[in-house]
RNA sequence: GGUCCCGUGGUGUAGCCUGGCCAAACACGCGGCCCUGUCAAGGCCGAGAACGCCGGUUCGAAUCCGGUCGGGACCGCCA
């Protein structure tokens, strides 16, 4: 028996009326009349309705079953538009029932959504579910697209290796023992970033890879330990050219799928303007909400709750909301949970109670610089500068949630670009934003030394609706220019020489001016598969926890392993103790 | 490391705030019977959960409190 090349049960159209065929499929819904039953096969192409009639044969829901009849114009009347195959139906003579199935632990064909935990510990039974299917389908056709469309442009698809060492970027890395060398570990990629530059050394000019990386650092909704991204390097390259390669990548991924005509180039956003206007370096940009810096014109308030703040180096930012003042106690009070929930001290709003703490003059210049309007309601924040950045963009999202102001039909992509080379870390010393081999301006590098934190960076993300789809930079190739950076990082030399000593020395053999991009291919994915949930986009994705529920990792391994490894496992503390 | 939400039959929900009428309701599914044109088929009958786990409060807890485990969202973290 081979139902290989057999017919798709969901790809037969009035078309095939009249062939006799032979279907493999799982049954999707049983509809028994007595006298005749019908049921729904389905297969990965869609379902095709079989009528049975005078065969004899025990079929549940689930049951892998072979029939074989013939293709017929469905009776007059008794079309389904619903189906793509609701025209016709298969009329059977005879049914094999393959293999049986348990009852599933969850309905296949129910739009409702198991629980998450459920899912993913059937995760063989999720992805049988049509919707989940098709997502697995699309991924594949991003795929294919994206290398169609690098291979014409003369790329080169690489492979790097997965047992590597450890990367010049800030996550924490996976490691994995080596047996061979005890005590030392390979470190999985967190993106192949020195490697595609290397490649550039080796005169590869134009590199891309489908490339998995792998991250130990916390989980988010759009966020797993190991994503595939689209890893790009080219050499010669300027900005220009990473944009135009990469704006024409995205319109024909959306025009290939969507059959949405992207609008190019993208506009772009120098990032300290992102941040305060929107509260994020990934703007959604489907509303209209705008927030605005009220430092200036609260400079000299006799208001407490601001004057100290601003006194104490902090901002105060201010959003109005259109027709805001309509809003309930009980929202505003939500809005706030919010602002704490992100670490912020809370959240003011005008007119409110603070009224009475601010002069008339006051009132009047916050509403003129948040463009608030009569029935507008304006929401405050007063904190350190990240703080009330990160609060204020939270609140923005929440408040064009809530009011039903995102326009759901846009595509919003935009570079963030220029970015800056250094920001400043925890202890207020400072350290690169991007990663140290990032190209500052070179005209900026001559007031590095009183203004560092105004130098600009060849580097660039691309947003889209809300999401980081990837980001980039042009890298330095200069060998003065790169020792600078290094200096004014304060970065000893055998540090140095220890993390990036093998690209140092490759870039004295005759390194070419390059640069590339990494746009992540799950978050492609869920764009273009209309989900907020990056596991719907990868088959066998790890909860927030990362565990794999389905197959039981991380798992304990047997002794005899890690003696092998000459690996000491240290039980962690009782919590309490 | 932190904040918040969730955990009730196979599945999805209701009940929980305002303890007792809840050995827990509804729908789907499941088992049986009937039915020759349905397509979320229909009709009748039936089985199935002491409410994640542990402890506490109370005469009494699915409902209140504490802890714990698991799932989710977010902040920190992470390009």
């Amino acid at each position: 028996m081979s139902g290989f090349n057999a017919p798709h049960c969901g790809s037969l159209r009035a078309s095939d009326e009249g062939r006799d065929v032979e279907l493999y499929g799982w049954v999707a819904r049983r509809r028994d009349h007595g006298g005749v039953t019908f049921i729904d096969l389905r297969d990965r192409w869609g379902a095709v309705q079989v009528v049975l009639r005078n065969v004899d044969a025990e079929v549940r829901l689930e049951y892998v079953v072979r029939v074989k009849g013939k293709v017929s114009r469905r009776p007059a009347g008794s079309e389904n538009p619903k189906m793509e195959t609701g025209e016709v139906e298969v009329v059977a003579d005879e049914l094999e029932v393959i293999n049986v199935s348990e009852t599933p632990p969850f309905p296949i064909e129910d739009p409702e959504e198991p629980d998450e935990k459920t899912r993913l510990e059937y995760r063989y039974l999720d992805l049988r579910r049509p919707p989940m299917t098709q997502m697995l389908v699309l991924r594949n056709r991003v795929n294919r697209i994206i290398r169609d469309y690098m291979e014409e442009r003369e790329f080169v698809e690489v492979e790097t290796p997965i047992l590597t060492r450890s990367s010049p970027s800030g996550a924490r890395d996976f490691l994995v023992p080596s047996r061979l060398h005890p005590g030392s570990f390979y470190a999985l990629p967190q993106a192949p970033q020195m490697l595609k530059q290397l490649l550039m050394v080796s005169g590869l000019m134009r590199y891309y890879q489908i490339a998995r990386c792998f991250r130990d650092e916390n989980l988010r909704a759009d966020r797993q330990p190991e994503f595939t991204q689209l890893d790009v390097e080219m050499s010669f390259c300027d900005e220009e050219d990473v944009f135009s390669l990469m704006e024409g990548l995205f319109a024909e991924l959306w025009r290939e799928i969507l059959g949405v005509e992207l609008t190019v180039p993208f506009p772009r956003l120098d990032i300290k303007e992102s941040y305060l206007r929107y509260g994020s370096d990934k703007p959604d940009l489907r509303y209209d909400l705008e927030i605005a810096d009220l430092g200036g014109v609260l400079g000299g308030t006799k208001a407490e709750i601001f004057r100290k703040v601003l006194a104490s180096g902090g901002v105060v930012r201010g959003m109005s909301v259109p027709s805001g003042k309509d809003m309930s106690r009980r929202e505003l009070d939500e809005l706030v949970t919010v602002a704490k929930g992100a670490g912020g001290q809370g959240l003011a709003w005008l007119p409110g109670p603070l009224d009475k703490f601010l002069s008339e003059e006051e009132r009047d210049a916050i509403s003129r610089a948040t463009g608030a309007r009569d029935g507008d309601l304006v929401l405050l924040v007063a904190d350190r500068r990240r703080k009330a950045e990160t609060v204020m963009g939270l609140i923005r999202q929440d408040v064009a949630r809530r009011r039903k102001l995102v326009r759901k039909d846009e595509w919003k992509f935009l570079w963030i670009n220029p970015t800056y080379l250094f920001e400043e870390d925890d202890q207020g010393h400072l350290t690169y934003a991007h990663h140290p081999f990032t190209r500052p301006f070179a005209d900026d590098m001559a007031f590095v030394a009183e203004r560092p934190y105004d130098v600009r960076a060849h580097a660039y993300d691309i947003v889209c609706n809300g999401y980081e789809l990837g980001g980039g930079s042009l890298r330095i190739y200069d060998p003065r220019m790169q020792e600078q950076v290094f200096q004014l990082l304060g970065m000893p030399l055998d540090l140095i020489r220890e993390r990036f000593g093998t690209l140092l020395e490759a870039f004295t053999y005759g390194v070419p001016p390059h640069g590339g991009i990494a746009p992540g291919i799950d978050r492609i994915v869920m764009m273009l598969g209309g989900t907020d949930n990056i596991r719907d986009v990868i088959a066998f994705p790890k909860t927030q926890s990362m565990s794999d529920l389905m197959l039981g990792a991380p798992s304990e391994v047997d002794s005899q392993q890690l003696d092998e490894l000459r690996i000491r496992v240290v039980p962690p503390p009782k919590s309490g103790s």
